[in-house]
DNA sequence: ATGGCTGGTAGAACCAGA
């Protein structure tokens, strides 16, 4: 009998992207998919498909056009909230507590706009406060918690495809790491994908739609994590990329990352 | 070659993503 597995994807509307997310369950046959950017309102949130694969705890926090987040379980999940770290109603949290206890928090963070400067792009500046807000979240948290999701921002050099051409980049700037770094070490997060693959091996789960050859140009980032509590990481068994899926009909422009946890 | 595309919504020479 194998562990738990838990997946993320940022999957850039679950209505146009519902063949390949079942082709990705029978794959990868995770036991908890958090998906992000569903951009639906959960009136029309297409259930059918997760019910018939098993999918029946599912917790949805979406709203109209933008962002929306969900959780779909096969294992019973007690709904813990919904957090608004970006304090002006945006869907863009959700939590859940598994059976064993463990908190899962699925989020996503703000792209940030273009511009790399809080004082000129309010965007920005709502993200740095978003990530602010986590942080003093995670400083009073005592519970074993996971936290997936789309965090938009890739830390190291080698979580982007230039460290130099990215410096002034929204999702790669020197002010952006910083404040994802001190949301770390609030909570001591570990990060999984890097605990499995660490530096300087290069790890990606973000391609744009507008190379003509993703996988040629290969020029993605590491925008989407999972985090865990010390001890709850010690639990972790295995951290997949799937990479592939990228090259689905139709893709999302993110790929589903997934951890297994021996319990 | 960091916007070259994509989705939602309207019915746009739109907006947003990152």
């Amino acid at each position: 009998m194998s562990g738990t597995r838990i997946a993320s994807w940022n999957i850039n509307s679950i209505r146009a992207r519902i063949d390949i997310v079942a082709r990705f369950l029978d794959e990868a046959s995770p036991d908890v998919l958090c998906l992000q950017e569903t951009k639906v309102e959960d009136g029309s949130f297409p259930h059918e498909m997760f019910a018939a694969k098993g999918y029946a705890h599912r917790l949805l926090a979406g709203q109209r056009m933008h962002h929306g987040v969900a959780i779909l379980s096969r294992l019973p999940l007690t709904a813990h909230g919904r957090h608004d770290w970006q304090d002006n109603g945006e869907a863009r949290h959700v939590g859940a507590c598994l059976p064993n206890s463990v908190r899962l928090e699925c989020v996503y963070v703000p792209a940030g706009g273009d511009v790399p400067d809080p004082s000129l792009n309010p965007k920005f500046a709502q993200k740095l406060a978003f990530v602010e807000r986590m942080t003093r979240w995670s400083e009073a948290l005592y519970e074993p918690t996971l936290i997936v999701g789309d965090f938009n921002i890739a830390p190291l050099e080698c979580d982007v495809w230039s460290h130099r051409q990215l410096l002034d980049v929204v999702s790669h700037t020197q002010v952006e790491i910083a404040a994802l770094e001190r949301l770390r070490a609030a909570h001591d997060w570990v990060d999984l994908g890097r605990r499995f693959v660490p530096p300087p091996e290069r790890l990606y789960t973000w391609w744009s739609y507008r190379a003509k050859d993703w996988a040629a140009s290969d020029r993605g980032r590491r925008l989407d994590h999972m985090w865990a509590s010390p001890a709850l990481a010690a639990t972790a068994i295995d951290h997949r990329v799937f990479q592939h899926c990228r090259s689905w009909l139709r893709p999302s422009d993110h790929v589903p990352i997934l951890t297994e946890f021996e319990w």
